[in-house]
DNA sequence: CATATGTCCTGAGAGC
DNA sequence: TGCTCTCAGGACATAT
């Protein structure tokens, strides 16, 4: 879709709420990245990003009300920023978000490489990785999951998942589990996050979560405990999900089957 | 060093 | 009906 074209302009859009932040400034994002070739795309943790043929990237955070667009938004009331491509599939590549809280990046290969002080891809540990990484860490093992640093691409809702499809009780510290336990958060990490990439994501009841091409996802459908709070458990069939806060961020998860 | 807390933002929904 | 309050959470700054 976006691969092949060439960058013609970066704008923002005519959004009166409170401006994204875009890095660097909107002039030196235009003076760098106009006339680059899109060479490829990709995702680092959360981040989308485009690769350029100058050597440098765009990097989309979304966090949790941002969208990245190759087709028309949801409205226009929240359309932050415009990409204007030329010799590809999309004319353009926008970049919508409802809460404002996301940004786009422009990054030097150098500052790609550092890779934000992310942790490797979830998807690319190991049971032994997960417990050298965060094995002695004291925190609970909900709240360590969330830690970019440990592993890049988990989030809030995919944590609780996580860690109820591994029948593991979200208050652990980390140091009190086993080699099997972290067995079973590397199998189910990859299990979850594999599927939910599969199914393009959670768009939860306020809607606002959209493929690039402005589609619904279809894995909130698939949720084991997450917004479900009072319901039966799915693994055990008597427990009652419950909800906590940790960290200041909503946990659900079977009291009764997660130990 | 490890860990915890406050902050940013908007719109939906609750409660009165 | 219209107001105020709370909540959602990802990353980062600051505090312990």
């Amino acid at each position: 879709m976006v691969v092949g074209g060439r960058i013609r302009s970066v704008d923002r859009a005519a959004c009166r709420l409170r401006p994204i932040a875009v890095a660097p400034g909107l002039a030196a994002f235009r003076r760098r990245a106009v006339g680059s070739r899109v060479e490829g795309v990709g995702r680092i943790g959360k981040r989308a990003v485009m690769h350029l043929s100058s050597g440098s990237a765009i990097v989309f955070e979304p966090r949790m009300t941002g969208l990245v667009l190759v087709a028309d938004p949801p409205n226009v009331e929240h359309l932050r920023l415009k990409i204007g491509l030329a010799g590809c599939g999309a004319r353009e590549v926008l970049y919508w978000d409802r809460r404002g809280l996301g940004s786009v990046r422009l990054l030097t290969s150098a500052e790609l490489a550092a890779r934000f002080g992310l942790g490797p891809d979830a998807l690319e540990m190991t049971a032994e990785r997960w417990r050298e990484r965060i094995g002695r860490s004291a925190r609970a093992i909900k709240v360590a999951l969330l830690d970019q640093r440990a592993a890049a691409g988990i989030g809030n809702l995919y944590a609780s998942e996580i860690l109820h499809l591994a029948g593991i009780d979200p208050r652990r510290p980390c140091r009190d589990l086993t080699r099997a336990h972290w067995s079973k958060i590397d199998a189910s990490t990859r299990e979850v996050l594999a599927e939910a990439i599969r199914l393009e994501g959670s768009t939860l009841s306020d809607g606002t979560y959209r493929n690039a091409l402005n589609q619904e996802g279809g894995y909130q459908n698939r949720h084991r405990v997450y917004d479900r709070e009072r319901q039966a458990c799915p693994s055990c069939g008597r427990g009652r999900i419950a909800r906590i806060v940790q960290a200041q961020r909503a946990t659900f998860y079977c009291p009764r089957c997660q130990k």
